[in-house]
DNA sequence: CCACGGATTGGCT
DNA sequence: GCCAATCCGTGGA
């Protein structure tokens, strides 16, 4: 796909309500700079997660070294560990001290496929059907795009790791679900995706 | 200080 | 469907 046919959202976009900028991001495009290629795919699952009022929020008990980018204010990228081997990558929106993000928990991968393949699995090549495993699944979507704790705290308006598209892109088809994975604060319908997409996680 | 368990994944039954 | 893998931040003692 032409990257330059896409707008870089702007800082203004994230510092804007969780849930908005989580709707709103379903349909654009994530793209990170990765050996000199770019890897590229188009945002179709998310979760908001808001310290205020969600006790499934890292940011619900206040500031810690681990969750702080959370505080730093919207148009950073949150990367924790978890599991004790896997990595997920989260917007962080609003102002300075919210402590309220978007976890992306699936792309659909569009440019760099080669790359995301080795990323993942270490070779070069994977059956054609398998390609809705790359990155269907925030821990999936990590490897595939080689995100870890070194990009922690990116500000997502530089060069390096960042998101394209425009309005139009916004699907009027999005499910409003519950969240994955969590065992507190399960009853928010916080879960946001793309009707139909092959490449969601579980629908 | 230390035991617990997690915003997951993949392999095996 | 079930469960092990494998860190390390966090909360309770």
């Amino acid at each position: 796909m032409k990257l330059s046919g896409h707008k870089k959202l702007p800082l203004k976009f994230y510092k804007r309500n969780v849930h908005t900028v989580a709707k709103e991001l379903l349909g654009k495009y994530i793209v990170k700079k990765n050996n000199d290629i770019y890897l590229c795919g188009k945002i179709v699952e998310v979760e908001a997660y808001d310290g205020n009022i969600d006790e499934a929020a890292h940011s619900f008990r206040g500031k810690t070294e681990r969750n702080r980018v959370m505080f730093e204010g919207g148009g950073k990228l949150y990367v924790y560990f978890t599991y004790g081997m896997h990595f997920c990558a989260n917007v962080v929106t609003g102002n300075i001290n919210d402590g309220k993000a978007v976890l992306i928990r699936a792309v659909e991968p569009v440019d760099g496929i080669e790359q995301m393949i080795l990323n993942r699995f270490g070779k070069k090549s994977i059956k054609e059907n398998e390609i809705k495993n790359l990155c269907n699944g925030p821990g999936k979507f990590c490897k595939a795009f080689n995100i870890d704790r070194n990009d922690n705290g990116t500000d997502l308006t530089g060069d390096y790791i960042f998101i394209i598209g425009n309005k139009e892109l916004t699907p009027d088809n999005i499910v409003t679900a519950q969240r994955i994975g969590i065992k507190k604060s399960v009853d928010l319908p916080w879960r946001y995706y793309i009707k139909e997409n092959k490449f969601v996680s579980k629908r």
